[in-house]
DNA sequence: AGAAGATAGCTTTTT
DNA sequence: GCTATCTTCT
């Protein structure tokens, strides 16, 4: 095998193949490479079976391009090998051995964070008034479950938090649902609970390999730590300068607890990066020196001088994003392709005007991530109509599309038939035929397993994705969707299912098996896809998210929305989360090989007020001398000075008189002082992020203090 | 039941 | 400024 093309300690890290080894791999050191070299190594040169491999990652995409890569260098199939995500791992796992916790059954379906959302939501609207909102709700019951010391101070809250999780709970178990967080949880109860089956998994899984282990979280880890701790051949890359997912509850100790867990890890570091210019890797380190919990570390490079990064202070957002398009086009014309650029950020919502003028300025570009595709509502109907078609017992697709195309079956009708089926221990499915009563809705759910049945009972006879079209028609589908959308929102979502239906062909042809089969194994998994698993780069500019970004490298990269309250986001407080921030911004500076951009705006429409915006302290606190000051804007740029405009204004209930130097609420912008008045419109101070505005002193929005 | 109109809530970050 | 959800009217 040839191992030329490692250095020193990346080979040190490749041929370490026993006991416990962890590698500490700054950025753009060639940490992927060293994963599947060593991957490569352990079945080419030392024989072991493709079978007894483990590889973790966090990313769908990360794990797809290592098998890809694995495949290439040993020239084998690496599809079928243990290579996934956490989540994915442990879904395969329970596929094979949930039977044995019951009620769930292997054919369990796995959630995602909407219709987690959606159930709270439900079990909540039938407790009455609460403290907390369903959001917050959703978000304390997995903080709950990912944070070993997670703790409700208040005690009603608390109380509230306990009845709303068990119902959640129950109601999970009870129609065979995991979340996400389940996933890892159940995984680990499983192991716990039957030491006979840990003791088969530890035996198959010779060799670990840990992915990205500065995001592990106390779970994850624990997870690692039961499977390996038989053969103890453990092997984990990280990296603490790039730990962003404390919020998650990565926990960067895990780095000195495996170290005291393992005795006798071997330690490598690898830092010299071969991936960007001096003067990139100069910034990089010059923003995380201001981390003082930081490990120092300092990344070297032999790579060549390029040129300074370039900073750019726009008048407006609009004005941010024609320097990034002037800038986009400067660089294709000196013989970049789109594909060689990403615009990143802080968070999602900020891709939306750039799209728009991308697609002015005819720019190919793809979202990196965003809404997934297979959180559409559109695509989540077709999956609930294949799961129930398969697994007539699934409450949660059947609730989700009986009423979809309308008809006539309200909450009354679904709550009589779930009582029918609670009595005499049916799904909900097959209690219809016991549905006593008359009227459209009676009517509609015979219509409806009418459907359904028929159906399935010709199942076989279709290819898969002609199935979806069966679909379409008979349940009337398709014909709802241009009877109650816009003909262009109806042909939208139409071309969304066709998408669909190209995965549903892929797994057509993989196999001889029956549809049933075939659909069983797809369905299974679905949730656990995301937007960026099929690696089709084109020629497109990528835009994307510091977070998605991770493990992806640009020859150009445009750092944009650098502005406090957006970059750190204005709901980072404690140094902590501010700490985060910055390897954040670390990792954004880190994906640029050759030519960076950093920009920010001095107003941006933020909730649809023009807010004044300050740059980030991060751009502040680089050393000026590191960066090539672009700033030289001639005239604010027009678009801007739309008047704000509300279409409704409601009397407020209170009939406070609000006068100067009064502190007044407002319910996004938080509190502010009034520093004047003109008639009813005060204008007032809120935080530095959102800065002076102007408003209407009885706009609902705004209390007195 | 369903269209039209009004309003609240929203923007971290992801599997 | 956008969108999901609630309210009101037919």
């Amino acid at each position: 095998m040839d191992l030329s093309g490692l250095n020193k300690s990346q080979l040190e890290a490749v041929k370490t193949t026993e006991g416990p080894v962890m590698v500490m791999a700054g950025a753009g050191s060639g940490k992927t490479k060293v994963l599947t070299t060593r991957i490569s190594y352990l079945i080419g040169e030392l024989g072991v079976p493709l079978d007894n491999i483990l590889a973790v990652t966090f990313t769908n995409k990360a794990a797809n391009e290592m098998k890809e890569r694995i495949s290439k260098i040993l020239n084998i199939n690496a599809k079928g090998m243990w290579v996934s995500t956490f989540h994915s791992f442990s879904s395969r796992l329970l596929r094979l051995e949930i039977d044995k916790m019951p009620p769930y059954t292997k054919y369990f379906n796995i959630i995602d964070d909407d219709d987690s959302l959606k159930i709270v939501k439900e079990i909540m609207k039938e407790m009455g008034d609460l403290y907390t909102s369903p959001k917050e709700m959703r978000n304390l019951i997995s903080k709950s479950k990912n944070f070993l010391d997670f703790k409700i101070k208040d005690i009603d809250r608390r109380t509230e938090f306990h009845k709303v999780f068990d119902l959640y709970e129950a109601r999970l178990k009870k129609d065979n649902l995991l979340d996400f967080d389940d996933l890892i949880i159940k995984t680990i109860e499983l192991l716990t609970k039957f030491p006979n089956v840990l003791e088969i998994y530890q035996h198959k899984f010779q060799y670990i390999l840990v992915d990205e282990f500065q995001d592990t979280n106390e779970l994850q880890y624990k997870l690692m730590r039961l499977l390996s701790a038989k053969h103890k051949n453990i092997f984990v890359v990280g990296d603490d300068f790039q730990s962003i997912y404390a919020f998650r509850g990565a926990k960067l100790e895990n780095i000195n607890k495996f170290q005291r867990d393992f005795i006798g890890t071997k330690l490598i570091l690898l830092e010299q990066n071969y991936r960007s210019t001096k003067e990139i890797l100069n910034l990089a380190n010059n923003v995380i020196i201001n981390n003082p919990n930081q490990i120092k570390k300092t990344m070297f490079s032999e790579n060549n001088f390029g040129s300074k990064p370039k900073i750019y202070s726009a008048y407006s957002s609009y004005d941010e994003i024609m320097y990034v398009c002037d800038k986009i086009k400067e660089l294709v014309l000196d013989g970049d392709s789109y594909s060689d650029i990403a615009i990143m950020y802080r968070a999602n919502h900020i891709s939306r005007g750039f799209e728009e003028q991308l697609m002015k300025y005819r720019i190919p570009y793809k979202i990196y991530g965003g809404l997934s595709f297979f959180s559409r509502a559109e695509i989540k109907d077709m999956i609930a109509y294949l799961r129930l078609l398969i697994f007539n017992d699934d409450n949660f697709s059947f609730k989700r599309v009986v009423n979809n195309p309308k008809r006539g079956i309200g909450k009354s009708i679904l709550d009589k038939l779930e009582l029918i089926a609670n009595e005499s221990n049916l799904s909900l499915y097959d209690a219809i035929p016991y549905y006593k009563g008359k009227g459209q809705g009676a009517s509609g759910l015979v219509e409806f397993k009418t459907i359904i049945d028929s159906i399935k009972a010709t199942i076989e006879n279709y290819k898969l994705p002609d199935l979806i079209d069966v679909l379409l028609d008979e349940t009337g589908y398709k014909d709802e969707l241009y009877r109650t959308e816009d003909e262009e929102v109806a042909e939208d979502k139409l071309n969304n299912i066709k998408e669909f239906k190209s995965i549903l062909k892929d797994t057509d042809e993989e196999s001889l098996d029956s549809n049933v089969i075939k659909l069983q194994g797809l369905l299974g998994d679905l949730a656990l896809r995301t937007n960026n698993d099929d690696n089709n780069d084109g020629n497109s500019v990528i835009l994307t998210t510091y977070h998605q970004a991770k493990g992806l490298e640009f020859k150009d990269v445009f750092m944009v929305a650098n502005e406090e309250g957006i970059f750190p986001s204005s709901n980072t407080v404690t140094d902590e989360e501010i700490e985060e921030e910055r390897r954040i911004c670390y990792v954004g500076i880190t994906r640029a090989k050759k030519r960076l951009f950093l920009t920010y705006c001095n107003h941006r429409r933020i909730f649809g007020y023009d807010t004044d915006m300050s740059p980030s302290r991060f751009i502040d606190e680089m050393d000026k001398s590191l960066l090539d000051d672009n700033k030289v804007r001639k005239a604010p740029v027009v678009n801007y000075n739309k008047p704000i405009e509300k279409k409704t204004v409601v009397e407020s209930n209170n009939n406070d008189i609000i006068n100067v130097g009064d502190k007044v609420n407002h319910k996004s912008f938080g509190d502010g002082v009034v520093v004047a008045k003109d008639g009813m419109v005060i204008t007032v101070a809120f935080k530095a992020e959102f800065g002076i505005k102007k408003l209407k002193a009885d706009h609902p929005s705004i209390r007195k203090r």
